[in-house]
DNA sequence: GTAGAGCAGTGACATTTGTCACTATTCGCG
DNA sequence: CGCGAATAGTGACAAATGTCACTGCTCTAC
């Protein structure tokens, strides 16, 4: 059954912010083989669309609300036949990590030349995949976490102003406990604070 | 010599994402009366490039390496004959209001519909200006900034993960002073810690 | 079956941070 | 001239934070 006749491909398009999406839209409608059948601006809309219309490629922003691009991605992966390209701002190593364990076909940074998207998308549609030269080079340098899951529970609230006492509740503990989990985290990161252990857990995409 | 020839109004870009950038370029040349005749990555580079081409319209991302948005626009408009959109993911207060000091005719966050942009961009050519109703609203109904300029510099750092020792050393201050300031500010700003305060003003658009 | 890793907690301690009171200088405004 | 505000600082104190040692418990893997 397999169709020879070239026709174009089915996109799916997610980002949260309207500007964006309409101006990737335009971009990728100007490609003679590419067609924009869906444009969303939240992971779970995502999912949801990609159900009804069928795409052949998702275009995915990794950061939305609701749901963001790696969860959008496997919704999507688990019910649909069609292939998940992510793009991101922060292109964080572990989170490209992440990604390809969700079976992600290709993952961008925003920081990529337009012209090149069109040829990504391309390349995925005919099952090829495409990473980011440079976010691969640095995922594959860089070692994996040393924290454990306390640590990085922890670690994730002490990026925003919570206290020690208030990220005790939220994570019903005792203060003492969840000061030794950021302490040695912090002995692992090698940081002054556990503000700067929880700035370079994000870098790094642990968190 | 008003020349009443319907000509193409002429546009500059900047923004740091060159997948935005491009997508912004494609999506305002395809209308009609509109011509990109400039793209940069920085704020730095939109000053240079305004002198060089003249351009009717300026568009400006607010987050842009070197010199930001507001930076590039007080330096474009005091060379150049132009007027200049600001464009915002964070439409924070604050900066509505020095945007528009720094004469300023647009301001759009980018949650702004696509199709609304090209229109924004031919009011401000045609000498109007525009602001996005939400954050002129809310940029009405905040109160103005109560902190001093010494506490201003002092939570700018405290955004990163500096102790106040580093702090104070950036700003060639005692710590025992810095800590003044920060505790002044906190009471200001109602916070619990600086790293809150910071964040608070960073919201309100004061720093 | 026991050694190691992760989890949860306590207690003691040093350091950092935040609060408060109080001094002194400078600058602009009425 | 003098008042107030902003700047810069000191010293004392309380509270929060980070460090360390050490106790149990439960898994998992060898």
């Amino acid at each position: 059954m397999s169709e020879s006749v070239p026709r174009g491909i089915r996109l799916l398009i997610a980002d949260d912010e309207h500007l964006i999406r309409g101006a990737l839209s335009a971009l990728l409608n100007l490609e003679p083989d590419i067609e924009v059948v869906a444009s969303v601006d939240n992971g779970v809309a995502a999912a949801e669309m990609a159900l009804q219309t069928k795409p052949d490629v998702c275009l995915l922003d990794l950061e939305m609300p609701q749901a963001d691009g790696l969860e959008a991605a496997a919704r999507i992966l688990s019910t649909v036949a069609t292939k998940v390209v992510i793009v991101t701002r922060h292109a964080r190593p572990g989170v490209l990590r992440r990604a390809l364990a969700a079976r992600v076909s290709g993952f961008v940074p925003k920081s990529t030349p337009a012209e090149e998207l069109a040829d990504v998308i391309r390349d995925v549609a005919a099952g090829k995949r495409y990473i980011d030269p440079e976010i691969a080079a640095t995922a594959l340098t860089a070692e994996r976490c040393p924290l454990t899951d306390r640590e990085l529970d922890a670690l994730r609230f002490s990026r925003s102003t919570m206290s020690v006492q208030e990220i005790a509740d939220r994570l019903h503990l005792a203060p003492g406990t969840v000061r030794n989990y950021l302490s040695s985290a912090m002995t692992k990161l090698d940081a002054r604070s556990r503000h700067e252990a929880a700035e370079i857990a994000w870098q790094q995409g642990w968190i």
